[in-house]
DNA sequence: AACGAAGCCAACCGCTCCACG
DNA sequence: TCGTGGAGCGGTTGGCTTCGT
């Protein structure tokens, strides 16, 4: 018995997917639709489970997508206020974003969060003025970034683990270095812009890394939010602002961020 | 040209939620 | 009412690519 579980287990296929694969996988959903996933395995289809097939259709097979298509300034900057709004829900975000899964929306936002934390690592490591004349990033040229971000980074990177461990990375004293932004935040709430949309270079962190695109062009989601996922229909206790984000959105959601952007 | 750092992305894992028997 | 399996989500990892020295 165990070594039949064995045996199955290693039936299991890992890995990257091959364009066999994928045809198949493409053939049950049409057939059934997007469901059923652990069928497509126990119909003998595929060796993968049946999350896997979901993950692979959802990231990449799904139609219109947008693979390998880099995020648009103005995708970026929806990204960074939906986070604002919303934490570290990236399925949520990613419904402000046709074509955009929350896998992109994820490896986006990481991946900015990185560059954060090396900036700020490497202008802790520069002279002891520091943060307003931090040295260009060995290789990389980046600018430099005001004082006013660290406070907002040091807030968001503490509200997730994984921000948490890249802040591991980060030497403190650049953050205690940085003025109160005033804002007051608790761990795991969503930052809010404070000033920081003031802060020329706050997008130059966050926002795009290449783009030459200005971002403050209208704050608001440029399509309405795909139908709500399955776990966004119900209110459960800890998710009661979802009828708030369905029903009042998007109406004044960007009053703070247009206050923001207007000011001098 | 070689090397290393950083960026990007696909995929997996663990957990939670929900529907259903 | 409770247990279970499937689905969905967020976090993490590892490999490949790009870029600068």
């Amino acid at each position: 018995m165990k070594k039949m579980e064995a045996t199955k287990k290693e039936e299991i296929k890992k890995g990257p997917w091959k364009a066999e694969e994928d045809e198949v996988l493409i053939n049950h959903v049409k057939r059934y639709g997007p469901r059923d996933w652990s069928s497509i395995r126990s119909k003998g289809l595929l060796q993968r489970t049946g999350k896997s097939c979901r993950l692979r259709w959802v990231n990449k097979l799904r139609p219109n997508l947008k693979n390998g298509c880099k995020f648009s300034a103005e995708e970026e900057k929806t990204v960074i206020d939906l986070q604002s709004q919303f934490g570290n829900k990236w399925a949520r975000i990613a419904t402000y974003l046709p074509g955009r899964t929350d896998n992109d929306v994820k490896n986006f936002w990481s991946s900015r969060l990185k560059r954060l934390a090396r900036i700020l690592h490497n202008s802790s490591d520069a002279s002891s003025s520091s943060c307003f004349n931090p040295k260009p990033n060995k290789g990389k040229n980046v600018k430099p970034i005001q004082s006013q971000s660290f406070g907002l980074v040091e807030e968001e990177t503490r509200a997730s683990s994984s921000s948490s461990k890249i802040l591991d990375q980060v030497d403190e004293e650049a953050l205690i270095r940085s003025p109160e932004l005033g804002i007051k935040l608790e761990n795991h709430q969503p930052f809010t812009f404070g000033t920081d949309l003031d802060d020329p270079f706050f997008y130059d962190i966050l926002g795009p890394a290449d783009s030459s695109v200005p971002l403050f062009g209208p704050p608001q989601p440029f399509f309405e939010p795909s139908p709500a996922p399955r776990r966004f229909r119900h209110v459960s206790k800890d998710d009661e602002e979802s009828d708030v984000f369905l029903h009042d959105f998007p109406a004044d959601m960007f009053d703070q961020v247009d206050d923001q952007t207007r000011s001098p």
